[in-house]
RNA sequence: GGCCCCAUCGUUUAGAGGCCUAGGACGCUGCCCUUUCACGGCAGUAGCACGGGUUCGAAUCCCGUUGGGGUCACCA
């Protein structure tokens, strides 16, 4: 054993190349995670390499299967597919660490045996008692003292009683890598003592597993968050205790990508609705809109665009170009990216898109019949460039679903119509009522004549009324076409309850 | 506290020594379009944290300062 990192990095490029996303599953996906997601998933796509999808579930106190099962609906919704892992397998199964305990033995045997990990009896009380007896400061930790224990002196703890956690002989050499997104790094020599990968108890913590199934898997190259920038050197010093021990031949290559922020200086918290990708979804974001604006955040695809699609993405995308400067999650600039999506979908598909909006607002029922679909293709047009995230269309169309005894009106509505909103109503029954084909331009035409050629009202005074008696909204699809929509009969119900109640 | 990372308009991002009198987008403001709200179009607002170097020339390279963040667990 040389004290010294002799384990070479990957040199590999194109199809070679193997990244792997491996969350834990704790609670919600959070988009932060995504993000990572995303990167690793665009990369192995633009290299032509290979995307793993493994399980870090080696925390029973924590994980959870709800949460699995969230992290599985949140990538299949978002289109995120993977190569290798979780429900699709391949040579490395199993991808899910809780099912691995097997290979993790055999690599600590083989780490034990070649001198890398040692046993330490020292419980975190003695250590610190150590070091105030010895002056040595307490935040400096363990201080290695159990590296040349003698068979003698670990027979006398285990007389004791006591069972010994694992730590590895970290080199006493400084560690430099490349990150591909800072740039080169070097942590000095004694930056941080032996570090425990073995609990006494046998279970084998997250400091051995990862970077043993990152070695296992052939992963070349590992894109995570900044957070865990601190532990690459400790995960060099074993990788390097798996070179020598026969168990991997390479070091990955590491890129640590910038954080995404919420408001303040701070990580988006678990707490922070913005931070739950569901969150987004229930709004109404499309996985196009969301993607594209999580992908904004530390990469951009050129100087002068911000909207793109997926496979635009993957034609571009180099964690090179990543900033390293962490992100504020906008919400606003968020918005304006899923609307640009929104306005780009097929109309056929927007249609599609927001029936299960509709229906989880009660507007329509699981079943939606002939008559409602008919209705919702001639209204999806017209709102469709101007949502922002699909539940507005349960405002924007529920007025077209109900019958004009049900139909509401909402203060905002009421506020601010003109005093003679009656006299206009009533002119507009008048008139619409003497209409035989009640279609858009024929309604416009004859309440243009009436209301503002002969009466002489502003068109904003004109219409205002009208608009809140058919929808019961202040804002609505253009009215018009709402009124052929409804039809004539609806279009005088309401009008007429509407000019009753004031 | 040790170690590490980061630093361009309010936000995000372009910028890898001269193309920068610093570009785009979101936001905000005004105007146009207009039956509301949007969409679209036009115009405007606003930034290289500070101080030293290096260089003919620095937002870009180096050093320092300041500020922010992360990490120092028998969590992941």
């Amino acid at each position: 054993m040389s004290n010294s990192i002799t384990a070479p990095f990957t040199t590999a490029t194109g199809s070679d190349i193997r990244v792997r996303f491996c969350p834990s599953p704790t609670g919600t996906p959070h988009v932060g995670l995504i993000r990572t997601a995303l990167f690793n998933w665009a990369y192995a796509r633009h290299t032509g390499g290979t995307f793993i999808f493994r399980i870090e579930d080696t925390d029973a106190e924590r994980d959870s299967e709800e949460s699995f099962e969230m992290i599985l609906d949140g990538l299949g919704w978002l289109g995120l597919n993977w190569d290798e892992g979780v429900n699709v397998g391949g040579p490395n199964e199993p991808y899910r660490q809780s099912e691995r305990t097997h290979i993790y033995l055999e690599v600590i045997e083989k780490l034990k045996a070649s001198g890398h990990i040692y046993e330490s009896y020292l419980t975190a009380e003695e250590i610190d008692e150590r070091n105030k007896a010895n002056g040595r400061a307490v935040q400096l930790g363990y201080d290695n003292s159990e590296r040349n224990l003698t068979e003698e002196q670990k027979a006398a703890y285990k007389a004791q009683g006591r069972s010994p956690a694992l730590r590895v002989r970290v080199p006493d050499v400084d560690i430099t890598f490349t990150d591909l997104v800072r740039g080169e790094i070097t942590f000095p020599a004694g930056s941080f003592p032996d570090f425990v990968v073995v609990r006494p108890n046998g279970q084998p913590l997250y400091t051995l597993v990862n970077p043993v199934d990152d070695a296992l898997m052939g992963v070349t190259h590992v894109l995570r968050g900044e957070d865990l920038l601190s532990s690459t050197p400790r995960q060099i010093a074993l990788y390097n205790a798996m070179f020598e021990a026969g168990i991997t031949k390479f070091i990955p290559q590491f890129g640590h990508l910038p954080f995404v922020m919420g408001e303040g200086n701070k990580k988006l918290s678990k707490r922070d609705p913005q931070s739950n990708l569901f969150h987004h979804r229930d709004r109404g974001f499309i996985p196009e809109g969301l993607l594209n604006y999580l992908a904004l955040l530390g990469w951009s695809i050129s100087a002068d665009r911000d909207v793109f699609s997926l496979a635009e993405m993957v034609e571009a995308f180099d964690v090179k170009n990543v900033n390293p400067n962490p992100a504020r999650f906008d919400q606003k600039k968020a918005d304006a990216i899923n609307a640009s999506h929104i306005r780009l979908l097929d109309v056929t598909d927007f249609t599609k898109r927001i029936i299960p909006y509709l229906q989880t607002a009660g507007v329509l029922g699981k079943d939606v019949s002939d008559r409602e679909m008919a209705i919702l293709q001639e209204a999806a047009p017209l709102i469709q460039e101007r949502i922002v995230v699909l539940s507005e269309a349960v405002g924007m169309l529920s007025f077209m679903f109900v019958d004009a005894a049900q139909i509401s009106i909402d203060d905002d509505a009421r506020a601010g119509l003109p005093e003679d909103s009656k006299e206009i109503t009533l002119a507009a029954i008048e008139v619409l009522h003497q209409l035989d084909e009640f279609v858009t331009e024929k309604i416009q035409l004859s309440l243009n004549t009436r209301l503002i050629e002969q009466m002489g009202q502003k068109p904003r005074n004109a219409f205002g009324p009208l608009r809140t008696a058919i929808s019961g909204k202040r804002i609505s699809p253009p009215l018009f076409e709402s009124m052929q929509i409804i039809g004539k009969e609806q279009t005088l119900a309401r009008l007429k309850a509407f000019a009753e109640s004031l």
